[in-house]
DNA sequence: TTGACAAGTGAACAGGCGTTCACTAAACTC
DNA sequence: GAGTTTAGTGAACGCCTGTTCACTTGTCAA
């Protein structure tokens, strides 16, 4: 934190902060000044100004009506805007259809890597169907609003199962090819569906 | 959303949530009024009543002292502790140490995969030496605290150079093996160091 | 048609809240 | 030693806020 700050500015924004994040508003006046032990609310006031001065905080006319500044915030964990994406199951059996009831956790994802619309998803990879670029286990970012360009991987439902493979459009028909040549094609025409486009990939090790 | 909430629960929810958002702190009845068209606080009141009752809001007494359940906070961005992890640079040519001036980026990666220490960094994987787990674009994060076992991946520094191998230690030298196997063994002894422990990957297509 | 119920109006009220003013005390400057 | 600055006290003021009460309107079931 800014060094050239007292002690008193540095327990102030820290109340302010730890306000904030327990309880979810800002504290009143008479808060801080007992947190500090003042019997004044001026004190506070004064001590606000000055905060507000050095641009640590900001604040408008009304109750609570502190914010931190933007360079305070990131302690709590965002510097730039930051999506929270649902891990709704698995792509090798289930239906990994995003319903709310099945979330199993989620996964934080820049907000820019993601599609307008929010209908992204994770799914966690099963078997070995795309060789050693995408491994059992590794998590899957679908994108269900997009159009599909050839050679992109893609999941897709067949019969009610879910799989990654890359996705070659033919005249009538389609064919979803593994990167591992130990699968064959499938070739499919109408039973089956694109769930969305792989636009990217979460690992973690061991 | 909860789908057993009528319009005016949502269009509520919705601007509380975006309130708390955008200006830090929640709006006071005659703004939630103003937004929703009402003339009157009390039917502001009796909606937040049935809100709290259906658990997705808690109030405490005092100006501005909603908050919203834990199970909403998910929309405004941190449903679990997030940390911006910064990508420092390459890991085929170049130093791989991470020093403020050459942050390029952050990344969210979840707090709870990451270890206490706060050194871990991203670095931007170039060549194929991984063959096809771990593809040149790749962003992998590195955790520089950790003892390497057996057969890891690790970045290494040999001769100035940082790149991505597996780890085989060996009476007295180290074998770094790639993936792929058109890359042969390095073997090292003194003139190397591992930069850290490869704990976690994250891929963007195209 | 009646009754019950949810949704909203309008006004009044009491307490919470930020502001303001006058004052004290210690520390620092010239 | 006089003057200034910084930090805090204490009380009063007035607006803002959440609450409450009585009333209206529309919907739906019996």
């Amino acid at each position: 934190m800014n060094p050239e700050l007292n002690a008193r500015q540095k327990e102030i924004l820290g109340f302010l902060a730890q306000t904030i994040r327990e309880r979810g508003f800002p504290p009143t006046f008479r808060e801080i000044a007992e947190h500090c032990g003042f019997r004044s609310t001026q004190a506070v006031s004064r001590h606000l100004e000055t905060l507000e001065k050095m641009g640590l905080i900001h604040r408008e006319s009304g109750a609570r009506s502190i914010r931190l500044a933007a360079c305070l915030q990131e302690e709590s964990g965002r510097t730039r805007p930051v999506r929270m994406i649902p891990l709704v199951g698995e792509v090798a059996a289930g239906r990994p259809i995003p319903a709310f009831e099945e979330i199993e956790d989620r996964l934080p994802v820049p907000e820019e890597w993601l599609p307008a619309h929010e209908r992204s998803f994770f799914l966690k990879v099963r078997g070995d169907s795309m060789a050693e670029g995408i491994q059992a286990g590794d998590l899957v970012l679908v994108d269900p609003g997009v159009r599909v360009h050839r050679a992109e991987v893609v999941v897709a439902m067949i019969e009610d199962e879910a799989t990654v493979k890359r996705f070659y459009p033919e005249a009538d028909r389609v064919i979803l090819r593994s990167d591992n040549p130990a699968y064959a094609d499938i070739v499919v025409s109408r039973d089956f569906r694109v769930v969305g486009r792989v636009c990217a990939l979460i690992r973690k090790y061991r």
